[in-house]
RNA sequence: GGCGCUAUCGUCUAGGGGACUAGGACGGGGCCCUCUCAAGGCCUAAACACGGGUUCGAAUCCCGUUAGCGCUACCA
């Protein structure tokens, strides 16, 4: 038997069957975590055996999911289809080694008999018929040409492991069933391909989701007939929907694709996902990726499967939107204003501070980058759309509106500073001379400015929006206030 | 049906025999701050599934029950 090497080495082992969902994700997440945490290597392997259902596209998606997320893996891609040769080579040898038996029953008869079964109200399980044919008659039906698979004899005895997560974990071989590991057309079966592919790539932890609990047993006695050391297993709780529900489409968006276009940012994203199922202990909770791995411990991990909670995703969203770098922030928004044909990539280089400020303003009171980019539109565009609510709540007494409007007009021109200091006194002077409230002020200015009800503070807009634009936007109210008088 | 896993507020969780009148967070309700909306601060309602043990003492350990979920293919 070899021995492990020094470090752990793990990996995450989807097939691409569809998007990268978000179950598969957190499983991909605390892999990396752990092999982030302990210094080992983190690898991917592709499980791609099922022609049938594997497409090139669902490759790509999860390529991009995982890049998205910034879960970099640390070898080459592994396509399991690759291995075929060896996964056969590794079912010849069981077979030799007399673990394993060639079966002769069509999977015709195979399914009469489960049917038999279960109209019995029995648990139906292969009687081993096939195991007990001379060898003769073995060779000469495989001479004749007739098809088989090959079988794993479940030994006698028990077959039990201590799970980093559920700790001892027992199954009497008798509940197991001598399972196919190679098809009549020489391709292998999951299981067979799994613990061929995990001992070729010395995997030493296994972490997966803990619908493989059942797969286990039998991959344990695989890894024993083909003389291999076993890896340690962690089987992470799945995921629900918010009816208790394993995740679906739905329950909505279920892709990590969906919440990217969503305008999340993916440090929330890995925050929230590593919340459901493992927690630091204590209160802790908005974590960037490197605090993640610090505090990272498979002591940490949950045993219950937990729901998906979009409402808490938005917050932890929204917290990290507050918390991360601007010089980080920028990248990912930049994209999305481009998108929506607000400005261009060059131009808001070319004023990079005062956009710079302008995130910085709007982040505090959005969830999610989309909703920078609905707040950001006043900012830039020329033409000024005057909501219709805004314009019936704060312009309601048109005339009055027009007064205010002018007078601002009048207060702000004559400034010789424009910073936030001047702004506001001009403003708070002006409220005061007409013995009226700030916000009377205030709220029809904000429509003038934006066209909206909700903003930052004025000044900070008055600011931001300078002065040439802000005048401009306040002339206009005034002779839009005055052309429908 | 068989086998397995799981079980603390609506949700994510802290808790690993006494510190528990069970803590935090999301969401809900209220208040404060305030030019709007957020953010922030404060307060509040809300949980140990049930039944037996073990123990001086159980949310914590054991056993049942119930419920939920998973697996039960020549799918992965």
């Amino acid at each position: 038997m070899n021995s492990f090497p020094e470090t752990p080495r793990l990996r995450f082992a989807p097939s691409p069957t569809g998007y990268l969902h978000v179950g598969g994700a957190r499983t991909a997440l605390f892999n990396w975590l752990y092999a982030r945490k302990y210094g080992g290597q983190f690898l991917l392997r592709i499980e791609d055996t099922d022609k049938a259902r594997s497409t090139q596209e669902s490759t790509r998606a999860i390529f991009e999911g995982l890049n998205w997320l910034g879960l970099q893996w640390d070898e080459d891609v592994v396509h399991q289809g690759a291995n075929v040769a060896r996964h056969r080579a590794d079912a010849i040898r069981l077979l030799e080694s007399g673990h394993a038996y060639r079966c002769f029953c069509t999977p015709a008869e195979l399914d009469q008999r489960r049917q038999e079964a279960t109209a019995r109200k029995e648990a139906f399980k292969y009687d081993r018929r096939c195991d007990s044919l001379p060898d003769d008659e073995v060779a000469r039906r495989v001479a004749a040409g007739e098809t088989s698979v090959i079988r794993f004899r479940i030994p006698e005895g028990e077959t039990e492991w201590t799970d980093m997560v559920h700790e001892r974990i027992v199954f009497p071989n008798k509940d197991l069933d001598d399972f196919v590991i190679l098809r009549s057309d020489e391709t292998p079966i999951y299981n067979l391909a799994v613990v061929s592919d995990d001992i070729d790539m010395r995997i030493t932890v296994v972490m997966r989701g803990d619908d493989h609990i059942s797969n286990t047993p039998k991959q344990i006695l695989l890894y024993r007939a083909l003389g291999s050391p076993l890896p340690t297993f962690a089987h992470l709780p799945m995921i629900h929907g918010m009816d208790g529900k394993k995740l679906s489409k739905r329950h909505g968006a279920t892709a990590v694709g969906d919440y990217q276009h969503l305008g999340l940012l993916p440090g929330a994203m890995l925050n929230f996902l590593a919340l459901l199922g493992w927690s630091p202990g204590g209160d802790r909770e908005v974590m960037t990726v490197h605090e993640m791995i610090e505090l990272f411990s498979p002591e940490g991990l949950q045993r219950k499967a937990a729901i998906f909670d979009v409402q808490k995703l938005e917050w932890m969203n929204g917290q990290h939107l507050s918390l991360v770098p601007l010089e980080e922030l920028e990248p990912r928004v930049t994209p999305a204003i481009v998108a929506a044909g607000l400005a261009t990539k060059a131009s808001l280089e070319s004023r990079r501070i005062w956009y710079r400020e302008l995130l910085d303003l709007l982040r505090v009171r959005a969830r999610t980058i989309d909703d920078i980019v609905r707040q950001a539109g006043p900012y830039f565009q020329d033409e000024i759309t005057y909501d219709p609510e805004a314009v019936a709540k704060q312009w309601k007494d048109r005339a009055e509106a027009r007064a205010i409007l002018e007078a601002a007009d009048a207060a702000l021109s004559g400034l010789s500073d424009w910073n936030l200091g001047t702004l506001e006194e001009a403003l708070r002077g002006l409220a005061a001379s007409r013995g009226i409230s700030a916000g009377k002020v205030f709220q029809p200015l904000r429509v003038a400015l934006t066209g909206l009800t909700v903003s930052p503070g004025i000044f900070e807009v008055l600011a931001l929006m300078g002065r040439d634009q802000s005048l401009k936007r306040i002339r206009q109210a005034v002779a839009e206030l005055a052309r429908t008088n």
